[in-house]
RNA sequence: GCCCAGGUAGCUCAGCUGGUAGAGCAGCGGAUUGAAAAUCCGCGUGUCGGUGGUUCGAAUCCGCCCCUGGGCA
């Protein structure tokens, strides 16, 4: 075996390593150097490194890391698909059998901790929307916002009072529901979660210092423009995609699509790049912050000076190196 | 050295003839029930260059000093 059963006593129960933080915190190289020290898998929870052709733009693990190490759903979906908390989540749950299976350690990597907290938390069952409904939906929402959240407020008091009356994402979600089913969402969604049994989370949180991890930030959006990113993007760009495909909205893309066409300067592409990945990170500290349990939290960015900690971390937790 | 123009929030600036200051951008806090790198909610964060004076009251008027830009020597 790679690791020892965990310390908390459910001698059924199997160990998963988390490790999240936000946004060029260093976990993939924690997620990696964590892997090698104990035969692990990595798998990603990260909402846009899920899809192929952004490999740059997304700031995914190499391809000599993944060589390295296993790792599992990234680059897993085309472009023209749509990943969902639901569809990640079954996915990640089969990786993390079939790693158990195997003898290895499931590490979950990733930023969205909406993903992650569907897998520790549970997620009510709800039923998959078609197509034209989910458009339908948009359109009226899209038509009349307040209109929209009126007749919801009247039908569904509960699950209006939980959305925001200029939240057109929750208010499109909340009527694809009750169009879906005819039922009212809250009848639909508002269901206790049921956390997985047989697994064991540990949780490592990186929360690096404000200051270092934006100049951070900002060095990597630089790095992106070098690595090719004006390229990447103009190719992805060039498919013609659906601007409403979650794929379309990593950031970066458009910043760096539009410098490839010479609408903006590679400069000005960079620096509106490393401010939307700031933003970005500033809502990644909220959530990790007001979120789930955590284990250890280490207030620092990864690098390879903290290889001790993750070592000490895996002790401590009852994963033992090989 | 002299003459102009200007020093107000992190940045760019607004502030009529006196009533202790406000916009944009940046930033900060929060929410998050299947799009989450998404979507949404909230918050001015300030010795108004310094100092002395006039005044009930000065960012605003006056003196001196400091700094920046331009011009003349």
């Amino acid at each position: 075996m790679a690791f020892t059963s965990d310390p908390s006593g459910a001698a059924s129960a199997k160990p998963v390593l988390i490790i999240a933080g936000p946004t060029a915190s260093g976990k993939s190289a924690a997620a990696l150097d964590a892997a090698q020290l104990t035969n692990g898998v990595v798998i990603n929870a990260d909402s846009m490194q899920v899809y192929k052709g952004l490999p740059i733009i997304t700031a995914r693990p190499s391809p000599d890391d993944e060589v390295a190490a296993p790792h599992r759903l990234y680059g897993w979906l085309e472009p023209d698909e749509v990943c969902s908390a639901q569809r990640w989540r079954d996915a990640a749950q089969a990786e993390i059998k079939q790693a158990h299976l195997t003898g290895h350690l499931p590490i979950i990597c990733g930023g969205t901790g909406f993903y992650i907290e569907t897998l520790t938390d549970g997620l009510p069952p709800a039923p998959d929307i078609p197509p034209d409904i989910r458009a339908a939906a948009r359109a009226e929402v899209a038509a009349d916002m307040a209109a929209t959240h009126a007749l919801l407020q009247a039908a569904d008091p509960a699950t209006a009072a939980r959305i925001e009356p200029r939240d057109a994402q929750r208010l499109a979600r909340a009527i694809e529901v009750w169009r879906t089913t005819g039922l009212i969402p809250s009848e639909v969604l508002n269901k206790p979660r049921i956390a997985p049994s047989g697994l064991v989370f540990h949780r490592l949180i990186l929360i690096p210092e404000r200051q270092t991890l934006y100049e951070r930030i900002n060095r990597r959006a630089a790095l992106m423009a070098e690595m090719g990113a004006l390229e990447e993007a103009a190719a992805f760009l060039e498919r013609g995609l659906d601007e409403a495909l979650p794929a379309m909205k990593a950031v970066g893309l458009r910043e760096f699509g539009a410098a490839s066409r010479n609408e903006i300067s590679t400069i000005d592409a960079i620096e509106a790049t490393a401010q939307a990945s700031r933003r970005y990170a500033k809502r990644q500290f909220t959530w990790l912050r007001g979120r789930s349990a955590v284990s250890e939290i280490l207030n620092t960015q990864y690098n390879s000076n903290y290889l001790l900690k993750i070592e000490e971390y895996l002790a401590k937790i009852g994963l033992t190196v090989p």
